[in-house]
DNA sequence: AGCGTGTCCATTTTTACATCA
DNA sequence: TTTGATGTAAAAATGGACACG
């Protein structure tokens, strides 16, 4: 079902519900815009309402139309020549209107709190109403579960309860947040692996689409990067870990080596004049190891390739010491390539 | 050089949610 | 089954540093 409101200007009808090609309109649900300068009007709320126009000088306008009056109630009809009611009420909001689970309520239907908090002072909360369920709402979108509509009812209720705390709250300054949908969070995921970095235009265009607050992508991806970062250093650590230990086993097998050396120098010491040399070959490599170890105890390793074309010489390790490899989380920065051993 | 703006990062706070007794 | 305490992850806020015009 879709359905459009227009109040106002309706020569901008909801040209947003057209812009979100990654939703459809199946999922879209119930999407309305108020394009007014109420005074309790939230920033996020007039976004909504000319969503075709720059983010930036919509959190800069302030709009001085009269206050707007709504009532969309079915059942409280505003009689003709009577005056609407000084307050804007959504019938959704209470309690007749929220599904129940098992109720023939379309899914998708749902409100979106995510939009009704505080916004961020640094983006217009001089013009914001933190807590008034009516300033500023969408219905998502999505496929809900039914443990998400459980949260939906517990993050409406809580809401309410916010709204019930802002009546105390004279300058309301209280903020609501939400989980995101998961929708759009697989939608930033996507994003963030195209590039892990946000330049202004991407920004004001992924918040278009998700219905986000540019301020929020900017946030999410900075919090993804802390997450990768975090990771890598996970990683990072087990791989020193991992260095350590064959390190440790490669030191506990040379001090054996050594050991076994010079007893046998003290057992032979004539035959050990001459230096030792012992032919292998891998026979998975068909790579031909020399050890030479001379009377000092020192040992030398020449590594030959089949048929004889690369030679590598290593000193005091009989046996080429292989670390494992590091491995690397995507992404690293821009434009950076995992190695091709990441994997590993 | 000073200023405003924007971005990033590290850190902290707040919130939602899961788990368990 | 319900409820409260607790831990954790995620979202948001904060402050400093830096770059750029």
């Amino acid at each position: 079902m879709e359905l459009a409101l227009s109040l106002g200007d309706t020569s901008k009808p909801f040209k947003f519900l057209d812009k979100t090609p990654k939703l459809s309109s199946k999922d879209l649900g119930f999407c309305m815009g108020l394009g007014s300068g109420f005074p309790a009007t939230t920033r996020s709320q007039d976004k909504l309402g000319s969503h075709e126009s720059n983010y930036q000088d919509d959190e800069r306008r302030v709009s001085s139309d009269p206050p707007l009056q709504l009532d969309l109630l079915p059942f409280s009809p505003v009689p003709r020549g009577h005056q609407a009611p000084s307050r804007i009420r959504f019938p959704w909001l209470t309690d007749n209107l929220v599904s129940e689970p098992g109720s023939t309520e379309a899914p998708g239907r749902r409100f979106d709190v995510n939009r009704l908090s505080m916004d961020d002072a640094d983006e217009g909360a001089a013009i914001s109403s933190p807590n008034s369920a009516a300033s500023s709402f969408q219905m998502d979108f999505g496929i809900r579960s039914g443990r998400d509509r459980k949260r939906d009812l517990d993050a409406i209720d809580a809401e309410r309860a916010s709204s019930r705390a802002s009546d105390d709250d004279e300058n309301g300054l209280t903020r609501k947040k939400l989980r995101l949908s998961k929708e759009q969070s697989a939608f930033l995921e996507e994003s963030f692996k195209e590039h892990n970095t946000l330049n202004p235009k991407q920004k004001l265009a992924l918040a278009k689409q998700l219905n986000l607050r540019p301020r929020q992508v900017e946030v999410w991806f900075q919090n993804r990067r802390a997450r990768t970062k975090l990771k890598q250093t996970e990683v990072d650590c087990e791989y020193l870990k991992r260095c350590c230990e064959t390190l440790t086993e490669e030191n506990r097998r040379l001090q054996k080596e050594l050991q076994e050396l010079r007893a046998l120098k003290t057992s032979q010491p004539f035959y050990m004049q001459l230096p030792a040399t012992t032919l292998t070959m891998c026979p998975s490599c068909e790579r031909v190891a020399t050890t030479t170890t001379s009377s000092s105890g020192t040992t030398t390793t020449t590594t030959t390739t089949n048929p004889s074309t690369t030679t590598t010489t290593s000193t005091t390790s009989s046996k080429p010491l292989s670390l494992p490899a590091k491995p690397r989380l995507f992404p690293l920065s821009h434009g950076q390539v995992q190695p091709h051993h990441a994997a590993s």
